[in-house]
DNA sequence: TATATCATGTGAAGTAAATAACATTAACTG
DNA sequence: CAGTTAATGTTATTTACTTCACATGATATA
């Protein structure tokens, strides 16, 4: 039975971890598993493995456990990754250029079919198989494509300006390197990923452990 | 009256950005700011704003609001930024040259200074102004910048090993952009950047949204 | 077929975090 | 200088999330 509770973000953050777990021991050979291994695994509590999954059904055998490949299929299923994403981006720099070029993205089903700049020496230039466009193909490539996330990486003061013209071509979703809050219509699911933040949480911890250096 | 109860995560999550953001509006000339204000720039309540920074204080005036230097400079030395971070990263490769060259991170006042590889072919080249040096440096890079943080933008397959091997040479806490869970002894500081999770999120969240692409 | 063992799924209990509400203090106004 | 407005700091309330505990169903064994 699927429920359709609120399902906290923490959860489905975890499920994408425990999705790419279970993708590598499926590649290892491993047909079946408990929650306490995916948990040992990741690192949480078996009862919050369970809990997680059970926001959206039963998927193991009491007194087994989970068949793996099924499990990946169904976590795969749950985030979407049913099926393949297009992408777009903006901004050809070297975050740009890095995001690109990772296969890990295409592993987990994902292509990017578009790479924007306003830099006309950037312009023509191509990353792997792809051409830099100018930001006026967009709508074009977008339609083709059928895309409807962006990816954002851009310096810090053309981020909102991308972003209100990646909604007006009609993007649904966007990831943003940007460190800056983007304000966007509610409708527009947006996620920040802030690399500066994790090492300030690292630097904050730190602080309390020792003072020792100068 | 500084309290030493457990502060949440987010807290200090969100206080990095507001840290963030008050520079921004020191930058602006702007002198003085209410917590509402905080709140709209960054995209959370008021009331969250003042419970934030309840955690370690008092620093603001009832009835005028908060002193945009002064809270600037409490929130950067309570995330441990009042002093100067030397920082090694281990991969030469895309993402790692990226992070490199990020200004972002001077900044913050964070200086990577040391760039470790295993292939042959990219030890000797130079990112900016750092030598990508042979991983057997790494001890005495550390000694003489007194290093406690590392950054892993290895493969996934080196990343565990690569942490190992830091923490072998001191290292107290570790940026892992690898999609790996690391196993690491409990007083180590660990924290993933995983940029995948943040795009399943999207994913899972559209697929509520509409089913109307095939 | 009875018995022991195992691990899921789930309601209840406990913990943590976010929001709301308000008492307090500062500044402004006439 | 009393009265009004503003915005903090903090307590109370609500909401959300995690952990616990165990009943349930499955498998293995003799
Ligand atoms: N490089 C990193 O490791 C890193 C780390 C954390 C955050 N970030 C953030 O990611 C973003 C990109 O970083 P980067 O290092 O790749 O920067 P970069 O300067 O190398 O690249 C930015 C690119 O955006 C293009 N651009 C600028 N304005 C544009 C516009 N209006 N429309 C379209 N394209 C435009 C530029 O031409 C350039 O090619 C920045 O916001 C940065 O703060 C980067
Ligand atoms: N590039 C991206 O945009 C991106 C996005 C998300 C995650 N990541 C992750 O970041 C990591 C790095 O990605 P990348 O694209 O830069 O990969 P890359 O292949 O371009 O670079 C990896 C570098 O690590 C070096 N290396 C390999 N094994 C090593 C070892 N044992 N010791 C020292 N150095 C070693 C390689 O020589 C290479 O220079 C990967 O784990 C990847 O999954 C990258």
């Amino acid at each position: 039975m699927v429920k359709t509770l609120r399902v906290p973000e923490a959860t489905v953050t975890r499920l994408s971890i425990y999705s790419r777990y279970l993708e590598r021991l499926d590649r290892n050979g491993v047909t079946s598993v408990s929650s306490g291994e995916i948990a040992d695994g990741v690192g949480v509590s078996p009862a919050q493995v369970r809990k997680d999954l059970a926001y959206f059904g039963e998927f193991g055998t009491r007194g087994v456990g989970y068949n793996v490949k099924d499990l990946m299929r169904y976590t795969l299923k749950i985030l979407g990754l049913d099926r393949h994403w297009n992408l777009v981006m903006v901004g050809a720099g070297n975050l740009g250029y890095a995001l690109c070029t990772y296969k890990g993205f295409n592993m987990r089903g994902f292509s990017i079919v578009g790479v924007f700049d306003n830099d006309l020496t950037k312009i023509g230039k191509r990353i792997n198989d792809l051409e830099v466009l100018p930001m006026e193909s967009m709508p074009d490539i977008i339609k083709d494509h059928n895309v409807r996330i962006g990816i954002i990486a851009t310096p810090t003061r053309a981020a909102q300006e991308v972003a209100d013209y990646m909604i007006k071509c009609g993007m649904q979703a966007i990831l943003n390197f940007a460190p800056l809050p983007l304000t966007l219509p509610d409708y527009i699911e947006v996620r920040n990923v802030d690399l500066s933040v994790k090492l300030e949480i690292l630097t904050f911890n730190l602080g309390f452990k020792s003072a020792q250096n100068v």
